[in-house]
DNA sequence: TGTACATCAGTGAACGCGCGTTCACTGATGTAC
DNA sequence: TGTACATCAGTGAACGCGCGTTCACTGATGTAC
């Protein structure tokens, strides 16, 4: 027991250790972009010699996806919150909350946004480790229109039919959600406007076009609950 | 005039040697991406002397600047072409016409596109020159809406009508356009869903969700010209 | 048309830089008996 | 509880690299009279 105790104390310090690495490393990300995000600046900052750093991350790129993996996982936690903190909201309320909640992440951690929704770094495909905050991502999603079709408060007009092709382009997608296949197409275009809302504004190009970002996209992100979702 | 004349041939030579030089930046950015982007590399492939290029360029960051504005001028080409070709049918068959040209281009060119539509470079904002390819791009939009609504084609259900706050923040783009605000409130969305449609796909977040990315493209373009448009 | 000078493109060497990564090492902490 | 050994964190020097940019230069092309 004592011995376990004392193998868990070095443990400790290391994965102390490593959080003060990452830590720094995302304060970096956040000053300079991935780009110039650099091994011996971090060490540099947390107080050791560059090579010291290897003892933790075998190499920048190791360093870089763990950042990567933690950013999807930190927009997965604000988005749950969101979701659980409105559940008693209609389905556009919700809709709303949850779009704000991945907008406002953005916008406080602009480079971590552009790390996974922006420009994938050259020669990276993501990481095995982002598929479980993904998964949390689209389970909110999914949720959240299920619960608007039991409640009906989602009425899809099937007047626009998914073409067979396209339910088989779907199936994936279609067997993960267990929801009608307009529901998810629906759903699936409502998510990715999001991200082209926040991506444009984020990346500037709203720039001289539009004066005040919050109330467009409240706007915005409504009119798609409206006639994407179908919600009302 | 003789004088002019041989003024104007070391001239040519000069815009000849640019444009060769853009040429072979373009090849690396589009292989390697624009953080790989060395001024060396280039005037290695081009068959001068890395300090050669300053005649032509004062600096990488130039290069990389007039790679962005052609980025933008090949988008507006593509867009312009695809809505030139298309005059004669229906709204929502423009739409389709207009949204795939830009994803064609996307997909021929990623590391363009994700120069424009993706994650700003670090220290960059939108060079001047961009403004022209930018509001031709703006133009087809707006030409595309127009003609909507003069053809009767675009019946915008006026059933979410702007609030005070959303009508002043859209402003500088009423005015360029000069429609009515809720058709342009409807084109914006559509237009960045498209981007964000394009970009979901292009940086990997399909990945085995979606198994047929034209099916499925071509299927959300449709959505939302009825949707969000409300074409037809 | 011919000569003297000015402009410009391209050369080659050199600058200083910060980077990722390797390696042999020291010393501290943990483990086994 | 004490000793002998193994594991691990962190050091410091060194590697080779390619980069952007500057600068004095050569030689060719264009200009003015």
């Amino acid at each position: 027991m004592a011995t376990s105790a004392s193998k868990s104390a070095r443990e400790r310090v290391r994965e102390e250790i490593t959080r003060e690495i990452l830590d720094v490393a995302r304060a970096h990300l956040a000053e300079h972009g991935p780009v110039a995000l650099s091994l011996r600046a971090v060490a540099r900052d947390v107080g050791m010699v560059s090579s010291a750093v290897y003892r933790y991350f075998p190499s920048r790129d190791d360093l870089l996806t763990a950042l990567i993996v933690e950013a999807y996982g930190a927009v997965a936690d604000e988005v749950e919150a969101a979701a659980a903190a409105s559940t008693r909201r209609h389905l556009s309320g919700r809709w709303a909350a949850v779009t704000a909640s991945v907008r406002d992440w953005a916008r406080a951690h602009p480079h971590e946004y552009g790390l996974i929704y922006g420009t994938p770094v050259p020669g990276y495909q993501a990481p095995e480790a982002t598929i479980e905050p993904v998964n949390r991502l689209a389970v909110v999603l999914v949720e959240l229109l299920r619960d608007g079709l039991e409640r009906g408060e989602l009425t899809p007009e099937h007047d626009l039919a998914l073409p067979k092709r396209v339910h088989a382009a779907l199936a994936p997608v279609l067997e993960f959600a267990d929801l009608p296949d307009d529901v998810v197409a629906r759903g699936l275009l409502a998510w990715t406007s999001m991200f082209g809302a926040i991506s444009y504004e984020l990346f500037g190009h709203l720039h001289s076009a539009v004066l005040d970002y919050d109330a467009y996209f409240e706007h915005q992100m409504a009119r798609l609950a409206h006639d994407v979702l179908g919600a009302r």
